[in-house]
DNA sequence: CTGAAAGCGCTTACAG
DNA sequence: CTGAAAGCGCTTACAG
């Protein structure tokens, strides 16, 4: 329906049912159009109702099949208060009835909704963007919109022209997805068109979708202290990813500790994707190091699955002589010797707020709501006292 | 550029630069624009030549800022033989210096490209999906197409309803990847739109990409065989995954083996998202059989892990007692222990020629090309001889 | 090549 | 509510 409604309370299911491409009949006389009307009205129609003979191709059509004027389909249809109720029932039912949809390029031409939703993914690499889309997907389409998706990888200028492209296809909004670019640059390059953020690294100040890192880092310190850990490591991040960091900062002076002496970050040279090689690579690092800590932190699930497998391939244990955390909870974290504990980021409630919050600054831009997700430690056998074998 | 070119062999790398949505002025009059002209080509023009004094929005403005008729420049942009190369030239520049591109939606509205290529998943809970996404992402843009994604679910309601939205929204092509739908079906609902089908359920007889599933099998099956494997199963899937168990069949086949004795399906009475929990249940159903095949062979990667998950808990050992294959290669493959033996799909060539592809078909829709992709046998640990422990 | 015009399928003042 | 019309930004015959 391509959210054609006004009324956004009022959300008409419209089929979305198939228009032939090759049979397209266009009425130029009044009479042609009414003669159609009569044969669809006809009980005794020769031809039965099917695809192939279904000719109302425009909102001139429809208005001509009943009897309308091409304004009051339109207002119908767009839910203007000055068409009334038993007209508008009576348009909205023959769209249903014929299959009919007002073309969305025409309604995109005139400065109307095109029922398109540009989604743009800062960082593609992670198997949760599998669910995120699919998520994204399932609510736009609950609400008759369409995703268009772009992937910037990172890049600033890929961001800009990503945004550029979404204006010059005039879709109703923007979901932003992790986004790496500066806040005023991207409020720039939107000019205006409603967008909600999800994650940005930008601190938000407008509408959007704030997984709450900070407390996540406080979840899984706390839950390494009270095991018994008082040395930190950090896999795969460090203060340049301020909100990790700062989180994990933070958590540490919350139990006293000072991060200076008990906390260590390992990165690597060159950062890769993220994924299991790094981590193989970092647990290398972190046994070549000096004393090395017991708790080990990784940016994610992937890389922590893979210093855990170095590690055991090392012979050490885990928890025995290492403790270590994921972050996404991936379902793979569950079926790794050893499962890891990790953090859920609950992408998929992240996802419908996401739609939820973009809606409402579509129907009302001054709205400038922000939700917030909680994270939720999932315990699993990565993590133990020190020392137990 | 949105596939503006009707000369696919000439690519013009036109920028996306932004457009400001509140700086709009209108050129009514020649004069305007011919001033607006003169400030833009003016070497001591007071205001510098940013975004906000872009004031070049339609074809209308550029035809006057180039003292050009609009015909001529609607014929330089598209390519059409009646204007000249250098005339040609001296509007892809201007395009090019103005940061302009012409409306996609008007462009839609006249029949013509609107860049949009419809991407249409059939099965979205594979973690190779991400992978396909970016890399159709990244190569429709270098194409200047944008992707607008959909995610049946392997519904053919939805799907029908997804490739009705297409068409509506006047999509250039489309993608079908994993498509469930009928054939003859698909192509009605396309109503000519062209398509590329990827791994389509129905056997191809259109432009498609094919990954050639049989061999694959048939790698597997030898790799087994070799080992010394004369009793095999199948670890969810089974005859109504025709591709799969047809292969396979011929496979044993192919080494004197009669499958109705030495194969056997294990399946899930309900099948769930083919993940880990899946092959966890599938591995227990195959340990309660009587005299369980030495070689397991699992419908993908996912449940291949969970299966020796659940095996290794139960302290067989792998591959002492079973051999196990997987599917799709995933990463997370190689990290598990044991790793698994898989068939890679390459699905980054893969839509690489999906794209080729559907763009050849939109060029020349008598076109019809398919491309098959060959399997590559990942050899890792979890494969070996039986009873070698 | 130019110029003037119609048309794609809508939306929206404007007068009745 | 109707009717006739202009406009969104393009493309495309049509006459010169």
């Amino acid at each position: 329906m391509y959210g054609i409604n006004s009324h956004p309370d009022v959300i008409v299911n419209m089929p979305r049912e198939i228009i032939p491409a090759n049979d397209f009949a266009p009425c130029d006389s009044v009479d042609t159009a009414l003669a159609l009307g009569e044969a669809f009205m006809s009980k005794k129609s020769a031809k039965p109702k099917t695809d192939e003979n279904r000719k109302v191709r425009s909102t001139l059509d429809l208005a001509k099949y009943l009897g309308l004027s091409e304004w009051t389909v339109s207002r119908a249809i767009n839910g203007h208060p000055e068409v009334k109720q038993a007209t508008r029932e009576r348009v909205l039912a023959a769209m249903q009835e014929l299959g009919f949809q007002p073309n969305p390029l025409a309604r995109g031409l005139n400065g109307k909704s095109t029922g398109l939703i540009g989604i743009c993914f800062g960082h593609p690499r992670s198997p949760l963007v599998v669910d995120k889309i699919a998520s994204l997907d399932e609510f736009l389409h609950e609400k008759s919109y369409r995703g268009v998706l772009a992937i910037s990888t990172q890049n600033p200028e890929a961001e800009k022209t990503i945004l550029s492209d979404f204006r010059r296809m005039r879709v109703d909004g923007v979901i932003l997805i992790q986004s790496y670019s500066q806040r005023d640059e991207i409020d720039r390059w939107l000019g205006g068109l409603p967008a909600v953020h999800v994650d940005p690294v930008e601190p938000e100040i407008g509408p959007s979708v704030y997984f709450d890192r900070k407390q996540a880092m406080h979840l899984l310190v706390d839950h390494l202290y009270t095991l018994g850990h008082r040395t930190f490591g950090a896999l795969g991040f460090s203060a340049s990813n301020p909100w990790r960091w700062n989180g994990l900062v933070s958590a540490l002076e919350d139990h006293g500790l000072n991060p200076a002496k008990c906390l260590r970050s390992f990165v690597l040279p060159s950062p890769g994707i993220e994924s299991y090689a790094d981590g193989i690579q970092l647990a290398e690092i972190v046994l070549s190091s000096k004393k090395p800590p017991t708790a080990l932190m990784a940016v994610n699930d992937l890389v922590g699955i893979g210093a855990a497998r170095h590690l055991v391939d090392c012979k050490f244990q885990i928890p025995g002589d290492f403790s270590l955390t994921g972050f996404d909870d991936l379902d793979v974290g569950q079926y790794v010797v050893p499962s890891i504990t990790s953090i859920n980021q609950s992408p998929r409630i992240s996802m419908r707020r996401a739609v939820e919050i973009l809606l409402k600054t579509i129907a009302n831009p001054s709205s400038r709501e922000i939700a917030t997700i909680d994270p939720i430690l999932k315990i699993r056998k990565s993590t133990g006292r020190h020392g137990h074998r």
